[in-house]
DNA sequence: ATTTGACTTGTCAAATATTGGCAAATATAG
DNA sequence: CTATATTTGCCAATATTTGACAAGTCAAAT
């Protein structure tokens, strides 16, 4: 019962051979909560996330991306409307770029 | 800077000729909690969303929609990648459903 | 100009949730 | 078995959210 940003995150300590203790001290955070994280029991920070995309050498916009949509599926959990809101969601925010020239 | 539920919400209420007052004792807040909820500045209960649809005579769809895409803009709030992570979270959320049948 | 009623703003403490960290349990490897 | 890696459970500190109230603005009526 992971979630998507954690999952890859182990994938991509394993491929770089890092140790969750290794990852952990880079980030100044113990070992538990590097599990935890990669489990999906506790959230990253946004810091945390570009710091690992640097570890990881991949891109911060992969990783952000998938930590941003494991919050969005968080809040929408088990809503039967989840996928009707993310249209609606999506609309306003399309709709709010394309006026971002005002305020 | 108001949010979608908010605003229909208001839209709403006038339509059905009702003032603050009325609506919030139904809800058993006071007006200054249902004014906020309008404006978006707080954030309506699930519970509450319900008890609104039925008095303003609504389906409960309609409303848990757009309150629900209120949390899911609310996360992704500024961020570039919103909608990048919007089409990857749907994409888990389809996923999910399909494998359903298990747990 | 004052009163009245509807709504909004600002502030606060209480309740609730999130956080980081530790100690202990459980794997996994050698 | 021993050592190292990871996970689990728990707690106190911190932060966020909540509901409530007092005071504010605003418009209409008089």
């Amino acid at each position: 019962m992971a979630n998507q940003f954690g999952e890859r995150l182990k994938q991509l300590r394993e491929q770089n051979n890092l140790l969750q203790r290794q990852v952990a001290s880079i980030l100044e955070i113990d070992t538990p909560m590097l599990s935890k994280i990669e489990r999906g029991e506790r959230k990253a920070k946004k810091e945390q996330v570009i710091q690992l995309a640097r570890i990881m050498k991949v891109s911060n916009d992969e990783l952000l991306t998938l930590w941003l949509a494991d919050q969005i599926i968080d809040v929408t959990k088990d809503e039967d409307l989840a996928l009707k809101a993310m249209q609606v969601a999506e609309d306003e925010i399309k709709y709010r770029k394309t006026k971002k020239k005002n305020k």
